[in-house]
This record gives structure tokens, sequence and C-alpha cells, in this order.
DNA sequence: TTCTACTTGTTAATTAATAAACAGATCCGT
DNA sequence: ACGGATCTGTTTATTAATTAACAAGTAGAA
């Protein structure tokens, strides 16, 4: 079993993955799993769920059927949740974003108490569960509800004088879905870049034949 | 010099980071550009900038300057653009893609043709420049302009049977903006699992002290 | 009870990616 | 014209990540 601090941030991401499947197959197929399937279900290998289950010291409890789905939570909630709450705003328009932290995606640290949109408050469907702010109300706002992690998706013209405000404001990890890459070092930023992701896609769309 | 088609993903990436840099760079800063400066700009090292254009084949013509941005980006090009135009999508409401895509992205062959809107259309901010639709015209709307790569902006609940209208209707690539894995073989799938960025920035969130 | 099939946990081997190092080339100043 | 500073292009080394392999242990069937 390996130091939590020093687990690498590929291995992160697949416990991620691993719960998001355990999650929804905790209440369907049954208490136990094995490595074959889980590594199916994310697109990995089995040899891979099983390091990284070793890593973080989580074990079967039944050698026959695999492992057991909820110790196998409660092992990868022990090293990615956040010791306090995590409370996480959406700072631009996107409804598919909001529908998916809202109503799709279980945490029990992690909260998304506020959506900023872009121009005047969009007052439709009712929200009443989800604050919405304007964007000349973010640095009080981000400051009063104590927003520690922004998903950030305004236009890139924006993107570098937002991230200013939010610093100030006191948020401490920002996910930059704009082409414009910030690179901020007090705070944990990670750039998503979509015109990288479509221009790979594209790269590989021409040399892999698809149907 | 590598065969193109067997270039790596993570190579690919980079490429396209250098060239979106240059884009902007070849208008302002003169005409040449060295390892050092790039790597800085896109976040890599510089050895790892020299060791990709080595693999594409692009050469320094002042060994002083370092290498000249038009011809990088004429490589470049070369490498990642498609040989036939490539129309692409956008289903699911997003302003900040659009936005991005139509006024801040330079690409001769990839061209945005399309937005599909997941309530009705909104006849906002005069966006006469791109054909707007509305979710039950997806697939003769794919077929009729010949789209063949879309980013899929919907909730995960649609997030399937939005791909499967899409491929039937002659998509060959998908970028997928869901937390809903899409385990398709016949076309070229990307998942950009936003739940897994989350919980990845709370993890270093809580172990790298930011202010 | 005994045997077999199956799955884990761990080690070893292979591959991929990153980082370091340096020879060689040439531009620029003097 | 000449020397030095500097940046490339390439090789080598190092590190990280993935894949393969297999011993060990147990549930369940006969």
């Amino acid at each position: 079993m390996a130091l939590i601090s020093e687990i690498s941030a590929k291995v992160i991401e697949r416990l991620s993955q691993y719960r998001q499947l355990l999650l929804k197959y905790r209440f369907t197929d049954g208490a136990h799993i094995n490595s074959v399937d889980l590594s199916r279900y994310t697109g990995t290998t089995q040899e891979s769920v099983r390091r990284d289950l070793m890593l973080i010291g989580c074990q079967s409890s039944n050698i026959r059927k695999g492992y057991q789905v909820q110790e196998m939570i409660d092992c990868i909630n022990a090293v990615l949740d956040p010791a306090e709450y995590c409370h996480m705003a959406l700072v631009g328009d996107n409804d598919a974003f909001t529908e998916t932290l809202l109503y799709e995606y279980e945490n029990s640290k992690i909260k998304l108490v506020a959506v900023f949109d872009f121009e005047t408050v969009n007052e439709q469907a009712g929200r009443e569960d989800l604050a919405r702010f304007r964007f000349d109300e973010l640095h009080k706002t981000i400051r009063d509800l104590n927003i520690k992690l922004v998903l950030l998706n305004v236009p890139g013209a924006y993107t570098r004088q937002t991230a200013d405000i939010l610093v100030k404001a006191g948020v401490t990890g920002i996910i930059n879905l704009s082409p414009v890459q910030l690179n901020i070092n007090s705070v944990y930023i990670e750039n998503i870049n979509m015109i990288t992701a479509i221009e790979k896609a594209a790269f590989f769309m021409k040399w892999r034949q698809y149907v």
C-alpha cells in the first residue's frame, strides 16, 4: 500500500471511474464485482484494476466472487474524498453539466452550490434547488458561499480575467474548459482544451478507418 | 521522421497546442520562435518540443532565432489537418464552446456548421452565421450537412441514445462530455469525464497546499 | 472430503514517455 | 574574417506506466 499523497494522477482518474460505475452497480447486480468486469466497464485492463486497488489497500473479502462493492466504494472514498465539504460552482452556462452534477452525481463531500450565467439570470425550468447568479456577483458570492472549486466554462476571451476574480475570491481549484491555457501557481489548475480534443479526434478519424 | 500514422496521442495533443499558440503569435511577436519559449507557453519541456518537431520533420531554418513560425504551422497542418473538409456539430447547449469555435478558432478544414439545442431553438443574439436546430431534426440534419464530428454535450441520461442516432446518421467521431462512458467500436470516441476531472481536482487540492 | 475452476495479489518484463546531455552548425558582433 | 554565444537535432539515460505471468488460496461441486 502506497502513500496516498504519492498516488499518480492516472490512478486517481481510474479510481474515480471505478467508483462512478460502482455507485450505479451497487443497487442492481448484487454486492460483488471482479476485476475483469470492472476493467471491461471502465475501459482498462484487469491487471490495472487489481494494481490500483492494491495501491490503496482495498482487498477482496471473497476470493471467488471478487471484491465487495460497498467495501471498494469505502476504500475509494477514503482516498478521493476531501476531508471537509468542498463547495463547487459552475461559471458559464452549461445546462448539461448542471443537470449531471445536480441529478446524476452522488458525492457526499463535493457539492454544486451555485451557477453563474453569462448573460442575465435565466429564470427557466424550476431550478429552485440551485442558486443562480450573474457575473457581476462573482466575487462576493464565491466568498460568501465559501466556494473552493470552479468549473470554468467561459469563452477564451474572458478566461484570464475571470480566473483572476475567482482566485482573489478564494477559489483553490479551477477546471478550465477554454482553450486559453491558465498558469497560476497558487491554485490547482486543470486545462481541458476542446480545440486539442477536436483536432486529436480529426487526426485519428483520418488514420483509423471508421465505417 | 516517423510514420505519421504512428505518432502517439500525446504528441498529437502537444502539436495541437503548439499550433494554437503559433496562430496567435504569428501576428504579434515576429516570425520566429525557439523551443524554450514554445515549451514555456505550452507547459512542456524544450526537449519535448524539439523531439516532437523532429518526429514530424519540422526543421529550423535559422539556427540562432529558432523555428520559423509559418513553416512550423505548415508542418503541423500537414500532420493534423484532415484531407477533406470536416464538418462538425455541437449537440447540446453550450454558449462558451460555440463562441470559441466560431470566433476564436482558426482551422481551414474543420468547421462548426450546426448547433443542436436541447429545448426549443433559442432565437437569441444574432447568430445568423450558424444554423441552429432542434433535437428532433438530428438525424436528417447530420446527414444533410454531412457532419462527421460531434461535440456531444447532453446530460448522461441522454448520452447513449443520442450517440446511437449520431452514428446511424453517419458521424465517425464523437467527443463525449458526459460521465456516461461510450464504447462504440465503429467510430472514434473520446470520453471527457467531468466527474473524474472534478474528483481529481478535489484530490490534488487536498494534498498540495494551495493558498 | 477432495478436486477443480476461478480470482486475487504480487512480481517480473516490456513498453512508452520524459528528461538529460552534448556535438554540431551558424549567426552576429567585433 | 574570426570567435563565441546560442539553439537545434539526436542520442542516451532515466523514469513512469502498462502488460504479462504466475503462485496461492478458497468457494463450490461431486
